[in-house]
Parts: C-alpha cells; structure tokens; sequence
DNA sequence: GTCATAGTTAACGTTTACGTAAACGTCAAT
DNA sequence: ATTGACGTTTACGTAAACGTTAACTATGAC
C-alpha cells in the first residue's frame, strides 16, 4: 500500500475505485487550474492514463494529487515532493533497499517533528496574543464574543 | 511586549539587551546570506539602525529576524510573513483596533491548526511506513537499528 | 601607504510555480 | 453548420525570493 494511494483505510469509503476523473473535476475539487495539474504530470508528479490525447485521472491519481496539495501546503517544494512520492515508489523486495527507505523516512518524520515543533512554538504565541487582546477587552468592558 | 521581541519569556535569559550584531554576524548564526537580510530590509520585514551607511541589528532585529525564518520554514511567503509582523505593531489603543486585532488572530490560529493537522496526518503516513518497513526487516532477520 | 577584511549600492541573472494567450481538435446541442 | 463547452500543445510572461557580479567605501594591521 504506497502512500499517495491508501484511501481504503477503514472508514474512508473507496465508493467507486473504477471512477475516473477529468482534469476539470480534479480541478474543481481542489480548487486549483488545469494548468497546475498539466503542470504538475510535466514535472513527474502525476501519471494520468491518456484515451487519445486526453487524461483520465484515476482514484490513485486524485488521491496522489491531494497528496501533493497537503505537501504544498506544508511547505515543501515540488522537487521536495517529487522526491518523497518517488520514495515509496522504488523497489522494496532487496533488504538493501528496505534500509534506505528506513533510513529516508525516519530523516524526513525528524525534519517533520522539528517543523511540528515550530508550528507549535507559532500558535503558541498568537494564542498568547489572542488571550492577551481578549483580556484587555473586558477589562474595558467589552464583549470579546461580540460583533 | 511584541511577537517579534519577546525573549525575555522566563528562561530565555536576555544576555545582553544592549548587545548590537553585524551583518555578517547574524548571517552566520542563521545560516543565510547577507543578501537575504539586506532584501528582508528592503521589502519592509527589518530596520536596522544605521551608523553611516552600515547596518547594526539589536537584540529585537535580530529575534525578528528568527521569527521570520520560522515563518519561511512553516512555509509562509514573506508577503504574509509581513502582514502578520505588521499585525502587531499596530496601534492598540482604540478598542476597535483590538477587536480587528483580535479577530485577525484568530483567522490566523485557525489557519495554523488546519495546517497542524495537515502536518500531523503527513508525520503518521510516515510513521506507519518507518514501523512496516522495520516488521519487514525484522522478518527478514535484520536488525533494523545496525548500520 | 597598501593590503585584507567587511561593509555598501546597483543592477542583472536564476529558479520555482505557475498564468496567459494562441491555435487547434472533439463532440453535443441548436 | 456553427456555437459552446471541454480538451489539447506550444510558448512566452510573471511574481517571489533570492544569487551573483561589479564597483565602491571605510577601517584596522603591518
């Protein structure tokens, strides 16, 4: 079960897993432009099956392409990403190979935890604001709940 | 007591309040160039005092400088980096400021949690690899510790 | 004095991640 | 048969975030 393909964890309903999709609904759905998903299979992230000149986006493929957001999201570059889905594409059958990916994914859940620390270091500090604000507002008196 | 300039948390000793860093001193203790500070400057995100023409950072510029980092590694761009530095140095005086205040801290806290659960989904992915991969391995008679 | 070191501005170059036409194919509906 | 909605490729454009020279200045060591 790689990665970017496990949408039947137990619970997330695979509903159709023959549904295909086109480069519109993937669109829509994640609110970005056509051009961003063409550009993305440009840069190796994502390999749709092609009737003709056009793609047919898979459940795998969708799924792969949320999986990209979330990694935009986080901050990671493309080429980041690239690498990361690559990772879990390579052969597992040698141990050789099995080692490296242990190797790979405890380096990369350390970069992960580091950032996590961050982030909460960031929130911890606008929360401290907002409690800060919400006092200085009732001290004066005013409903910091209200509009 | 800013975002940017509080390191005097309790444990956090400030050594030298009154101690000034060079350019080049911070670009070393953040591993970045002093290119990257001077355009951090120019787009507004630092300010610097300035003997003559050369630049002295205070013990403030130089946590800003941190905070702005940290908001690049949580992935940021320095427009937003911006927006929220400027967040805070807003006048808080009026009671209507502190209600904007307070409601732009919380658009962004939610934002911030969106992104940590994001981020906490990503590192399980991982994990769940890092303890298939080690079963794996240890199947196979391996110890997945050695070297 | 001049040499090295560290600072400066100015300006052009580069990479990343797409946006934006232009020009065309396909198919269903009017 | 043409309009419209959707798809395609090719290719140039652009904003963000710096890198990279170039040319200059200031300062302390020798």
């Amino acid at each position: 079960m790689s990665v970017a393909a496990s949408s039947s964890a137990k619970g997330a309903v695979p509903r159709d897993t023959q549904r295909i999709y086109s480069i519109a609904e993937l669109s829509r759905e994640f609110a970005i432009t056509p051009r961003t998903i063409r550009f993305y299979e440009d840069e190796g992230l994502i390999k749709p099956r092609r009737q003709g000149m056009t793609r047919l986006y898979s459940v795998g493929d969708r799924t792969r392409l949320g999986w990209i957001l979330r990694g935009k999201r986080l901050g990671f570059s493309l080429a980041e990403i690239r690498e990361l889905l690559d990772l879990y594409q390579v052969d597992r059958t040698g141990v050789q190979q099995l080692r490296e990916l242990l190797r790979r994914s405890q380096l990369h859940i350390a970069d992960l935890e580091r950032k996590r620390a961050d982030l909460d270091q960031h929130i911890n500090e606008f929360r401290e604001v907002e409690s800060q604000v919400s006092t200085e507002l009732r001290q004066r008196g005013v409903d910091p709940e209200g509009d």
